[in-house]
Formats: structure tokens, C-alpha cells, sequence
RNA sequence: UGGGGCGUGGCCAAGCGGUAAGGCACCGGAUUUUGAUUCCGGCAUUCCCAGGUUCGAUCCCUGGCGCCCCAGCCA
């Protein structure tokens, strides 16, 4: 062990894996991610496949990919694309062990006519409505259907014209037979396979009867070898029913795991409320650079390292935890400040004229791309006597604690000289337009020669030299801690969670490219768009701003 | 009120009978041409509550209380 790695702390499943392999119980380990194809991935999931991955490469094992294609009326290929590209963009790999469910379809068929001819299965011809009344409730226990003791070869006979296409949609189920009384509902006689006459992104128009979850999920990760099972908290109720098939069966046994599914502060996880925001325009899309999903975090310009960090910072459990979004934030953080460049930007303007610096001069002046990494360079930064600072750097009546700008006061620009405000300009409505300063020529990587201290360094652009360029403002999509809490998640939206700045930057950054991300200074992180900039005119999306005690002080 | 789970500091989370890890947050202080970063230091005599077993219990037992999940031909 002499790696700089932090140690990973344990967890629950941690030691399961553990204790089963030393008593020989397993000898190997395989996990694998299960997604439904019908929608894009989000932070969430990747708590799900960073665990499933993790723990693979922790114990020498394997974790495959398998997509939960059992439902061809809301999964689609778009999605199945999306989804790898997102587990890759994570750094995880499944090497030669791309499944899915519906690669299953002909196994899982015979499967079922096993277990009609034990007994086991029976074709139900009630309605939906009829099934759901029968089932009972939590209290009470289900009635058997009428068409409970079929006869088997019936049942097989009806189980084969639903496979051939005789019947509509709905007209026949295949129950699996365990316990109409049963204090466990998924125990009252499960549905295995009900007719769809859809077409399937995979099978096409092979099959109008589609297995149920319940009779495919553990069905696939037993022949698949898995060893491990692991899926979020709602299923622990499906376990019995799980390891009812694989023992029915006789077929190699899994074992079912659960976990708490991850929560997130001022976010929705649930696919049905991200389609929404998508499909009614709240976000731009699925890659909305405020949506949890990781194409929006990817586009927002979150860096996959600090997606698993924060995975891994979170932990395992059982208990329905929240975390709070300033955790994934903070790792963002830590991330970004090792290895982005710094830059200047001003995102509010407010011009600056130096009294005693030449009109005509203009200064380059070296200056370190990163103050903590001499190695990431310097460039050249443009001074003259006309800048640009940002305006919540100037106040005209600062309190005491404000050790920025202000009338008579002294202030460091950043990787410049000290300038002190002789003159507030206002315009007609009484409005600060224009400061009139005059700068300690001699202080140009030096403190002043009396020795005075100057304790605030803001950030600035030279006038002639900056650019103008477009910058997204994000902030948090939800207003409320927990949207869910409001009567109507919508409710809860961020009105602000999304502004546009023109801002004024450093000339370099004209030539940035898609996805790079920078600091800028005393700002924020920024990453420039990957989807709207233009070559030579990015668009910078605000990742995440940096840490403000002054904010706090406030 | 049937069944399945969970309860350790503000938020996560180790611990699994031997006297409360770690992270985030927070509070001090140092360094700093980013009020950033970094660095030091502080932060649960107590583990939902009440009994019991034990030399000793967050860990075992009993009884409460609180919270989450389940009645799709979704996953």
C-alpha cells in the first residue's frame, strides 16, 4: 500500500464480499449495472455503477453492462448509445460483457413454459381491473383467479397463441403460482409475461409478449454468472420473489444486495420529472447544463474524477440519506483547482482610468497560468491605462470589513499594481460609471516601498485589449431543499438558476476550446460550451463558483 | 393497522462485546498579489428511548418511539 490513494471506507456490502470469500461461499466476484434504456443517466446512477464498478476492480472481478430492455414501449436505441458513453466518460469498462435482457427473450420463454409444465405458471384471462381488485390490499389477503387451476396443458396452449400473436394486448397474463395470501404482495401471483404488440429496439417484431422484470432480472444475472446482485432499496421486497425463480428453476443463485439510492439536495432523480423538464422546455434539454443527468454535469463542465470522488466520499448504506449538493460541488472543486488554468474575467464592468499611466502605453506582463503550478506557464497579460474592474469590487460607502475598492481607498489588481480611487464619476441618474485612480508605479510584483500593507486584490481587463463574450450563469435548478416537499415539484424551480453575462476577458481566451475549463480568478470555474460555441467565440457555462467568505460575512 | 427495511455529531459514514475512524459543514489560527488554495488546531463522556444480560454494550436480549418502501399487465 503505497499509493497516495485516500482509503476507501468500508460498507456493508464491503464486508459481505469479503466474508464470502473467505469461507469459500463465492470464489469470485461479478456485479453488473442494469439501466432501463428509456432515459439518460444521472448522478444517481452513477453512485449504482461506481459501486458496481468499484467493487469489480476492488475484489479482481468483472462488472458487466447490461441494459433492462424488457418494456419495448419506452426504451429506445438513443438512449442505449447515450448510456455507454456515460458509464465510459466515467472510466469504467465492461469489456466484452455488453448484454441485454432481450438477448434473454428465447431462454426466459422456455423458462416459463418450465415452469407451467411444474405447475408453477398459469395463464391468467382476467382484466386488469379484475387482477388488481383480486390482489387485495395491505391488509387484506388476494382471491384466487378463476383461472388459477388450468389445467397445465391448457395453460400451454394458451401461453403459445399469446407468443404467436392471437390475442390483443391485455387479454391473457402469465401469473407465476405462489400466494394469493401472501403478506407480500409481489408474492400474490406476479405477472412474468404480458402481451405487447410493440416493436422492440432489439428484437424488432419477433415478439408480442414481454417478460416482467420480476421474471427477467434475476433470470439474466444468473446466466450471466453474476455473483452479486446489487439494486436499490424499493426491491428488497423483490428478493424473495428473485431467489422463487432461480429456485424454481434450479438455476445458478445469485445473490440480491440493496442499497439506498442516492438523494441530492435542490435536484429531482426521478426519470419521469427529468423527462418533464425536458419535454416541457424548462431545461434546454437532457444535457441542460443544470440537470443532474451526466451529460448535463459533462456539459456544465464537472469533471468525471470529481463525480467519483464524490460517489466515493458518500458511502453505502441502508438508511434513506440526503446529501447535500455543496458535497458534489466541493469535489468539483477540489478537481478543477489542481489543474485549470486561471484567467481574468469581469462579468459586471465598471471602467477604471488611471490618472498618471500613459495613454499611449501598454504593458505585457508576464503572469502564471496557475500560482500553485509553476510548471502550467506563464502568458501575457495586456495593462494599460484604461480597465475594466468588477463592480462588486467598488463600493462608495463600504462597511468596515469591505477591503476592496472605494473613495481614497487602495487596492492590489491582481498580478498588477496598486491603484488607489481618487474620483467617483456618476452619471445623470447618480450611478457610479467611472473610477479615477491613480497606480503606484512601483509596485508592480512588489509591496509598496514604506513597507504600508494593502490587503484586497481584485481582478481586472485591460479596455482595449478585452473581449466580449458570452458567459452562462448556472445556479441550482431548484429553489427548495427538496422539491418533491412542494405541492408541485415545478413549484420549486430556480427562476435564476439561469443568466446570461456579456463579460469582458483576458484576449487568450478567444481561443478556447470546447470543454476547457478555466478559473477565473476571484470568480468561478468556467468550461466553454461544448454544444453552442463557435470557433474563435466561446461561450463559457459557469461550472461552479468559487468558495466566498465574503459572501458569508455579508 | 399486513409485510420488508432503517435509526451513530448539522449532512454522509466506519465500527459488529473492550471503552466513538474518516469526509463534508462549522469555529479558531498561520501562510497567501485569488476574502481561493494550502496548512495547523477545535468540533459526539456518547451511538432514537427505556429496561435487561455482562466485569464491560453503539454493538447481545426485551419493549417502546420515529422514519422509508410495497397493493403497475413499469423498472
Amino acid at each position: 500500500m503505497s499509493t497516495s490513494e485516500p482509503p476507501v471506507t468500508s460498507n456493508f456490502i464491503r464486508t459481505i464480499i469479503t466474508e464470502d470469500l473467505a469461507s469459500g461461499k463465492r470464489n469470485q466476484v461479478i456485479t453488473r449495472f442494469p439501466p432501463e434504456p428509456n432515459g439518460y443517466l444521472h448522478i444517481g446512477h452513477a453512485k449504482s455503477f461506481s459501486l458496481n464498478f468499484g467493487l469489480a476492480e476492488d475484489f479482481g472481478g468483472r462488472c458487466h453492462l447490461r441494459f433492462d430492455d424488457t418494456n419495448p414501449v419506452k426504451e429506445e436505441d438513443e438512449y442505449v448509445e447515450a448510456i455507454q458513453a456515460d458509464v465510459r466518460w466515467l472510466g469504467f469498462d465492461w469489456g466484452e460483457h455488453l448484454h441485454f435482457a432481450s438477448d434473454y427473450f428465447d431462454q426466459l420463454y422456455l423458462w416459463a413454459v418450465q415452469l407451467i409444465k411444474a405447475g408453477k405458471a398459469y395463464v391468467d384471462s382476467q382484466t386488469a381491473e379484475q387482477m388488481r381488485k383480486n390482489r387485495g390490499t395491505l391488509t387484506e389477503v388476494g382471491i384466487d383467479s378463476p383461472f388459477r387451476n388450468r389445467r397445465i396443458e391448457e395453460n400451454l396452449e394458451l401461453f403459445d397463441k399469446m407468443k404467436k400473436g392471437d390475442f390483443p394486448d391485455g387479454t391473457h397474463i402469465l401469473r407465476a403460482k405462489i400466494d394469493m395470501s401472501s403478506p407480500n404482495m409481489n408474492l400474490r401471483d406476479p405477472a412474468m409475461y404480458r402481451i405487447l404488440h410493440a416493436h422492440h429496439h432489439r428484437t424488432g417484431d419477433k415478439w408480442c409478449i414481454y417478460p416482467m422484470y420480476d421474471f427477467a432480472h434475476g433470470q439474466g444475472d444468473s446466466i450471466e454468472g453474476v455473483t452479486y446482485s446489487i439494486c436499490t432499496l424499493e426491491f428488497e421486497d423483490h428478493r424473495p420473489l428473485y431467489d422463487w425463480f432461480i429456485r424454481e428453476l434450479g438455476i445458478f443463485a445469485p445473490q440480491q444486495i440493496e442499497f439506498a439510492r442516492l438523494n441530492l439536495s435542490y435536484t429531482v432523480m426521478s426519470k419521469r420529472k427529468l423527462l418533464q423538464l425536458v419535454t416541457d422546455n424548462h431545461v434546454s434539454g437532457w444535457d441542460d447544463p443544470r440537470m443532474p443527468t451526466l451529460v448535463g454535469m459533462r456539459r456544465r463542465g464537472y469533471p468525471p474524477a470529481a463525480i467519483r470522488s464524490f460517489c466515493e466520499r458518500i458511502g453505502v448504506g441502508k438508511g434513506a440519506s440526503w446529501i447535500d449538493l455543496s458535497v458534489l460541488e466541493e469535489c468539483v472543486r477540489e478537481q478543477l483547482n489542481k489543474s485549470a488554468l486561471r484567467r481574468q474575467a469581469v462579468l459586471n464592468p465598471l471602467k477604471v482610468t488611471m490618472n498618471n499611466y500613459p495613454a499611449d502605453k501598454i504593458e505585457e506582463l508576464d503572469v502564471p497560468n496557475h500560482p500553485q503550478q509553476p510548471d502550467l506557464g506563464t502568458r501575457k497579460l495586456p495593462f494599460s491605462h484604461e480597465l475594466y474592474i468588477d463592480r462588486d469590487d467598488f463600493m462608495e460607502d463600504p462597511p468596515k470589513k469591505f477591503f476592496r475598492l472605494g473613495p481614497d481607498r487602495e487596492v492590489r489588481l491582481r498580478n498588477a499594481y496598486i491603484i488607489k480611487c481618487e474620483e467617483v464619476i456618476k452619471d445623470t441618474n447618480g450611478e457610479v460609471v467611472e473610477l479615477r485612480c491613480s497606480a503606484d508605479l512601483d509596485t508592480l510584483g512588489k509591496n509598496p516601498a514604506d513597507g504600508h500593507k494593502v490587503k484586497g486584490i481584485i481582478h481586472w481587463v485591460s479596455a482595449a485589449q478585452a473581449e466580449k463574450v458570452e458567459v452562462r450563469l448556472y445556479d441550482r435548478l431548484f429553489n427548495q431543499e427538496n422539491p418533491d416537499k412542494a405541492d408541485n415539484y415545478l413549484d420549486a424551480l430556480n427562476p435564476e438558476s439561469y443568466k446570461v453575462v456579456s463579460a469582458l476577458v483576458e484576449p487568450g481566451l478567444l481561443e478556447a476550446t470546447a470543454g476547457e475549463t478555466f478559473q477565473f480568478e476571484r470568480v468561478g470555474y468556467f468550461t466553454v460550451d461544448s454544444k453552442e460555441s463557435q470557433p474563435g467565440k466561446p461561450i463559457f457555462n459557469r461550472t461552479v463558483t468559487l468558495r466566498d467568505t465574503w459572501a458569508k460575512l455579508k
